[in-house]
DNA sequence: TCCTTTCGTATTTTT
DNA sequence: TACGAAAGGA
C-alpha cells in the first residue's frame, strides 16, 4: 500500500459502495485493481471466490492474474475470477446453457463465420450478390451491442433497406440457434436477457460475484453496460476504471457515455481521479493536455509527472512518403548511437496497418530489426480454420457451419450437388446436415454411392469424438489429422512444400497449444475439458505464444490503436496528416473527437521522447496528392515543438522558415 | 477443378 | 497502385 500514492489508496480502500476511478494514462491504474483485489482478500476478508475482475483482452486478464499472484498467496487467491467480458459471458452461458436452450457442447462462431452465415443468408434468401455483406455485419453486430432484437428492430426499420437487414437478422439468429450455437455479441447478450427474463438465476451469480472491478470501462457496449448493472445489484459494489479520453473505439459499439451515465445510475457514486502520470515527461504530458483539451469534457482532468520537463517534441517534414519511410529508419539508427538506446526502446506508430509497408522496406534495408504486430491473424489461416472446423464439429455434431466447411477437405468426393440434395433433406426434416446423414430416409434424395462416403464419414468422426472423450483426448485429435492425410492435402493445395510444411507446423501447434491447456490445470479443482480448451482457442484465449520474440531487440511497429495499453522510451507517429490522421472517413462523418483521442493515446505512449512525421506528398491509389499538416499538430502547444525537414511547398509558411505552418498561424489569428 | 482475368475496393480490431 | 475475391473459361 505504501508505494501507492494518496489518490490510488483511496481508490483500493474505498470498498462499501460504487467507485469510478477515473485513470489517466499511465497512471497506475492496473496497480490500483490489483493491490485492490489483494486489500479485498486480504485486509476485508472477502473470499477471492466472490471477486470478479474484468477486462477486455485475454492479454490484459493475464496480466492482472499474474501481478494478483504476485501479491497474495496462491492458496488465497483460489477461485478468484479474472477474466475477460466474453469468457464471463461464456461461463455463465455453459453454466445455464438449458435455461438458454442450448445443448452443451454448442459452437461459438468468430466473425468470419458469422459473415460466412450471412453471406449464405443473403444468397439463399434474396439471390442477391453480397456486397453489402460487411454493412449488414456490422449492424447485426450493432443491434445486438445495444440490446435491440429483430422484432424490434424490423418494427422501428426506418426504410427498405433496415427492414431487410432486420429481416437477415432474424434469420441469422434462427441459424445459430439451429446450429446449436452462439456468436461473439451473443456471450454478453444472452446473459444480458437471461437475467431479465429469470430473477432467481441473477440472484444465484449476484451471490457468487460480490464484489466486481472492471477495466477499460470506457470501452464498454451498451450489453456489457447492462451485464454490470445486473452483476452488481441494488449493493452496487464495484470499481470501475476508465479514461474517457482514450475511448477509441466506439467505431465497434464501445460507449464512453457510459462513464457519465454511472453517476446517473448510482447517485452514490464516489468519483476519484487519478492524474499523476508515471510514464513520460512534463513537456509529452502537457502536448496530450493540450490536445484533448479541444475535446469536450464530463470530467476535466490534467496530467502530470514529476520526471521534468524532458526534450521538445520534433516535428519532421519529408517530401513524401518515402523520405518519411526512410527518415524514420535513419533516425532509429540514429537515435540509438546517440542515446545507446536499444532497438526495443523505439515505437512507431501510425493510423493504418498499410502504412507499414513503406517502412518495412526501409527498416530492412538499414537492417534493423523490427516486430509487427497486427497482420493476418493466426485464426484467419486457412489450416487453422478447417481444423478448428474439425474440432467443433467434434463437440457439436449440429455445427452445420463447421460440417460444411471440411466435408469434402480434404476431398470426400462429396460435392456441391450431393451436399445440396443433403441440405434439402435436412431442411425439411428440421435437423442438421450431420444427422441427415446418419438417418435413413435420405435415400430417396441420394445415390447409393454418395450416400455410403456421408455414412462412412459421419461414422468416423462418431468414433473420433467417442474416442476423445474416452480415450486421450489430444493422441485421438493427433490421430485425426493422420486420418484425414491433412499434410498430404496441404501438399496438394499449397504453393511450395515450405508452405505446405509452416502450414502443417501450424496445424501442431494449434494440437499443442490445446494440450497445454488441458494439462494446465490437470487435477485441481480449474481442470478443463476438451470443449473448454476449444472454446478457449475460439476466444484467442492463447498462451504466450510469442513472449521469446517479445524480449528479442526489435523495433516496435504498431497502429496508434494496438498501441494503446503499452509504452515504449522512444515514440515515433507517422503520417500526421489531414485525410490520414484524422483519417478521411472521420472527418467525413464528424468523429474528429475520437480521432484526437487516438492522437492522445498515442503521445501518452511516449515516455522519454517523442518524434512526429509528416510528408509533403504522398501517393494514394496511385495519384500523387499534396498534402496538407493535420490539424493536431497545431492542436499542440507550440513552444514545446521543434520542426525540421524539407521546407513547406507553401510560400508563406516558407517565410516563417518552417517555424509555423499556415493552419497555426490562422490558429493565432483566431485566437487573438 | 484449376487457372487466368477482371473487378472492386481501399480505417482502426477484439472477442 | 496493389491487393484479394469473384467470375469465367478450359
Amino acid at each position: 500500500m505504501s508505494r501507492l500514492n494518496a489518490r490510488q489508496q483511496e481508490a483500493v480502500r474505498y470498498i462499501d459502495g460504487p467507485l469510478l476511478v477515473l485513470a489517466g494514462a499511465g497512471s497506475g491504474k492496473t496497480s490500483v485493481i490489483t493491490r485492490k483485489i489483494a486489500y479485498l482478500v486480504e485486509e476485508c476478508g472477502i473470499r477471492a471466490a466472490h471477486i470478479a475482475a474484468v477486462t477486455f483482452t485475454n492479454k490484459a486478464a493475464r496480466e492482472m492474474k499474474e501481478r494478483v499472484g504476485k501479491l497474495i498467496k496462491g492458496s488465497q487467491a483460489r477461485g478468484l475470477t479474472v477474466s475477460t467480458f466474453h469468457n464471463l459471458g461464456l461461463n455463465i452461458i455453459r453454466q445455464e446453457h438449458k435455461t438458454l436452450g442450448f445443448k452443451a457442447g454448442f459452437s461459438i462462431f468468430d466473425s468470419e463465420d458469422a459473415k460466412a452465415l450471412i453471406r449464405d443468408i443473403v444468397l439463399k434468401e434474396y439471390a442477391e450478390e453480397g456486397d453489402e455483406i460487411n454493412d449488414l455485419q456490422m449492424r447485426l453486430s450493432n443491434w445486438k451491442n445495444d440490446l435491440l432484437d429483430p422484432h424490434y428492430v424490423l418494427s422501428h426499420a426506418q426504410d427498405e433497406e433496415e427492414a431487410r437487414a432486420a429481416r437477415v437478422y432474424e434469420l441469422y439468429n434462427r441459424y445459430l440457434r439451429a446450429y446449436n450455437a452462439v456468436d461473439f455479441d451473443d456471450l454478453i447478450l444472452l446473459p444480458v436477457k437471461l437475467y431479465r427474463e429469470h430473477p432467481e438465476i441473477l440472484e444465484k451469480w449476484q451471490q457468487k460475484i460480490r464484489y466486481l472491478l472492471v477495466d477499460e470501462y470506457q470501452d464498454t457496449n451498451m450489453a456489457q453496460y447492462e451485464l454490470v448493472q445486473q452483476l452488481v445489484g441494488s449493493h452496487a459494489r464495484f470499481t470501475v476504471v476508465g479514461d474517457d479520453d482514450q475511448s477509441i473505439y466506439a467505431w465497434r459499439g464501445a460507449r464512453p457515455e457510459n462513464l457519465a451515465r454511472l453517476m446517473d445510475d448510482f447517485p452514490r457514486l464516489r468519483l476519484i481521479k487519478l492524474e499523476q502520470n508515471y510514464r513520460s515527461t512534463s513537456r509529452i504530458l502537457r502536448a496530450a493536455n493540450t490536445l484533448i483539451a479541444n475535446n469536450p469534457h464530463v470530467f476535466d482532468k490534467a496530467l502530470w509527472s514529476e520526471y521534468g520537463l524532458g526534450e521538445e517534441i520534433r516535428v519532421i517534414r519529408t517530401r513524401n512518403e518515402d523520405a518519411e519511410a526512410e527518415r524514420v529508419a535513419t533516425e532509429i539508427i540514429d537515435q540509438k548511437l546517440k542515446r545507446k538506446a536499444d532497438f526495443k526502446d523505439f515505437a512507431v506508430l501510425y493510423r493504418g496497418n498499410h502504412q507499414s509497408r513503406l517502412l518495412e522496406m526501409k527498416l530492412q534495408q538499414y537492417q534493423i530489426p523490427y516486430h509487427l504486430s497486427g497482420g493476418t491473424s493466426f485464426f484467419a489461416r486457412h489450416e487453422i480454420k478447417d481444423a478448428m472446423a474439425y474440432l467443433r464439429l467434434l463437440v457439436n455434431p449440429d455445427d452445420d457451419a463447421a460440417f460444411l466447411r471440411i466435408i469434402n477437405v480434404p476431398r470426400r468426393e462429396i460435392g456441391p450437388a450431393t451436399l445440396e440434395k443433403l441440405g434439402q433433406y435436412a431442411t425439411q426434416r428440421d435437423i442438421s446436415l450431420y444427422r441427415a446423414c446418419q438417418e435413413l430416409g435420405a435415400e430417396q434424395y441420394l445415390g447409393e454411392k454418395a450416400l455410403e462416403r456421408l455414412r462412412r464419414f459421419c461414422s468416423w468422426l462418431q468414433d473420433t469424438a467417442r474416442r476423445c472423450h474416452e480415450d486421450d483426448a489430444v493422441r485421438t485429435l493427433k490421430q485425426l489429422f493422420t486420418d484425414i492425410d491433412y499434410e498430404d492435402w496441404l501438399h496438394q493445395t499449397s504453393n511450395s512444400p515450405v508452405q505446405a510444411e509452416r502450414r502443417m507446423n501450424n496445424i501442431w501447434y494449434l494440437v499443442d497449444s490445446l494440450q497445454r491447456m488441458l494439462e494446465q490445470d490437470k487435477g485441481t479443482a480449474d481442470e478443463i475439458g476438451v470443449e473448454d480448451a476449444i472454446s478457449r482457442l475460439i476466444l484467442r484465449d492463447m498462451m504466450e505464444q510469442r513472449e521469446e520474440e517479445d524480449d528479442s531487440d526489435k523495433v516496435h511497429l504498431l497502429t496508434l490503436h494496438a498501441s494503446k495499453g503499452l509504452e515504449f522510451p522512444h515514440v515515433f507517429i507517422m503520417g500526421l496528416e489531414e485525410e490520414l490522421l484524422p483519417h478521411r472517413n472521420s472527418i467525413e462523418t464528424d468523429q474528429i473527437e475520437e480521432e484526437r483521442r487516438l492522437m492522445y493515446v498515442g503521445i501518452t505512449r511516449a515516455q522519454r521522447t517523442l518524434t512526429l512525421t509528416y510528408a509533403g506528398e504522398r501517393k494514394q491509389y496511385g495519384e500523387k496528392i499534396e498534402s496538407t499538416p493535420s490539424r493536431f499538430l497545431d492542436e499542440l502547444p507550440q513552444d514545446d515543438l521543434i520542426w525540421e525537414g524539407v521546407g513547406p511547398s507553401d510560400p508563406i509558411a516558407n517565410k516563417m522558415k518552417g517555424k509555423a505552418t499556415m493552419a497555426s498561424l490562422m490558429n493565432l489569428l483566431k485566437n487573438e
